[in-house]
DNA sequence: CAGTGGTCTAGACCACAGA
DNA sequence: CTGTGGTCTAGACCACTGG
């Protein structure tokens, strides 16, 4: 039996609301305490503007060093859902949700990792034989059959996404067979293939009443449209279309373009 | 004069091809060597694949503590710029190719390599105090002088860009002098200071009645926002908001991702 | 086995904010 | 002034890798 640095004694629960478990078998104490405040902002113990303890409190009641301390709070901060103000305080901030539009990371990932639920409701889930226009998209010979899915993913029941997609089926033959309830097909086409050319086009769009009434907007709220495609040995995988109300979803990235 | 942690001694380039200077005031330490190694990387001094000196080894060379040089390392790797295998080393990666969804290229540059005309109008171009919001996105204090312009672009006198921007002046002093129906601010900006970070945040909104006749569209028609910040040095040097009308422009980009 | 990164401690000094 | 976060040190133990 490896002794670990988790399986130390840990005094908890003391003045704090932060609770963390001591049979912990590998886990560095640091990821534990991270995952425990994240915790608590993400089931709203500690609601946007709330005041962390400080340092040395949550040291003393946890039994760990301030460095210990400070890391998940650093991290935290530089992940955008905590804010330090030296003098003061730390506080629970606003939560700021946009996709990393640099990252594939499938949606359900992204919500996860703002501590968000998600699930997915399977609206359409069938093979057609492609349209002209369709076709071209998709740079098969119209007629081809094709499969078709469309899905709306929520977070925390909220409608976040609708998702139009087209599948090449010569290359992904199984698509059908997958239950997109617990997979989403992103998630599912890229452990499938892994794509070696992309193509993403954003655009800003006013929804049709169908696709505002599933996610329960009106139309005349505008709607961030990525349209995706993916290439694998020169064939189209997938076309998607993602459609996301602005008003809850925005697109970004941050980099260091290091040149 | 205030004494700073950053003003301590410090022995250099024993062995290590890292230069850390002397005189810094007060940029943090793991800063300056976080900044050391990117240098090294940006440069090809460490080409992909190189391995960087141990933990142990650059601690001694710099004259620093482990921990001080364990974290520019685990914020690197953080950032995907080295990779690190416990027992052998820590590595300079293959350069990320990042997704330039929204190319850089100044939009004048864009509008001329389609063939078309480019033209500006300057709407406003003055020197503001800051207020909170605005300090706050720009990583200043309230109150503190900021340099604002609108411009809009013209594609052949068709309305495209409508930019309102902000310019830290303690970055770039001389911005207020030039004539930015020759120069667009971008270009000018990309030109004096090379940013080492860019944020993108792309969003779908409803254009005010200003920007509206200004773009020459309607009010329900869908644009897209594209809010853009830079930083050089920690310092944010500007914060623009880009507007397109969706009818007239997307934003796209098509790449090779990493396997 | 020696060398690497991964984590942790118990202090320390500093800058900053607010009472 | 006290209390906050920001940084730094000089150790320490551990897990992992390779010879």
């Amino acid at each position: 039996m490896p002794k670990s640095y988790a399986q130390r004694k840990m005094s908890m629960n003391k003045n704090t609301s932060l609770s963390i478990t001591n049979s912990e078998i590998a886990r560095p104490l640091y990821q534990q305490i991270k995952d425990a405040i994240s915790e608590n902002i993400r089931n709203g113990v500690w609601p946007p503007g709330t005041k962390l303890p400080s340092e040395n409190q949550l040291a003393s009641d946890l039994g760990a060093s301030r460095m210990t301390i400070n890391r998940p709070l650093r991290e935290l901060t530089a992940e955008g859902h905590l804010k330090r103000i030296q003098g003061v305080g730390t506080f629970v901030t606003e939560p700021a949700r946009h996709a990393n539009l640099i990252e594939l990371k499938p949606i359900a990932e992204e919500i996860q990792s703002q501590g968000k639920q998600h699930r997915a409701k399977v609206l359409t889930l069938k093979s057609i034989k492609s349209k002209r226009v369709l076709a071209e998209r998709m740079g098969i010979n119209t007629g081809d059959p094709l499969f078709h899915i469309i899905v709306v993913h929520y977070q925390d029941d909220i409608p976040i996404q609708y998702e139009t997609r087209h599948v090449n089926p010569s290359v992904v033959p199984n698509f059908m067979q997958i239950d997109f309830t617990k997979t989403t097909p992103g998630e599912f086409l890229v452990s499938q293939v892994r794509p070696e050319e992309l193509e993403h086009i954003v655009q800003a769009i006013l929804p049709t009443t169908k696709i505002a009434k599933h996610l329960s907007i009106n139309t005349v709220e505008p709607c961030l449209r990525l349209k995706r495609r993916t290439w694998k040995d020169g064939q189209i995988v997938t076309a998607a279309d993602l459609i996301y109300p602005s008003s809850r979803y925005d697109l970004g990235a941050r980099y260091q373009p290091l040149t």
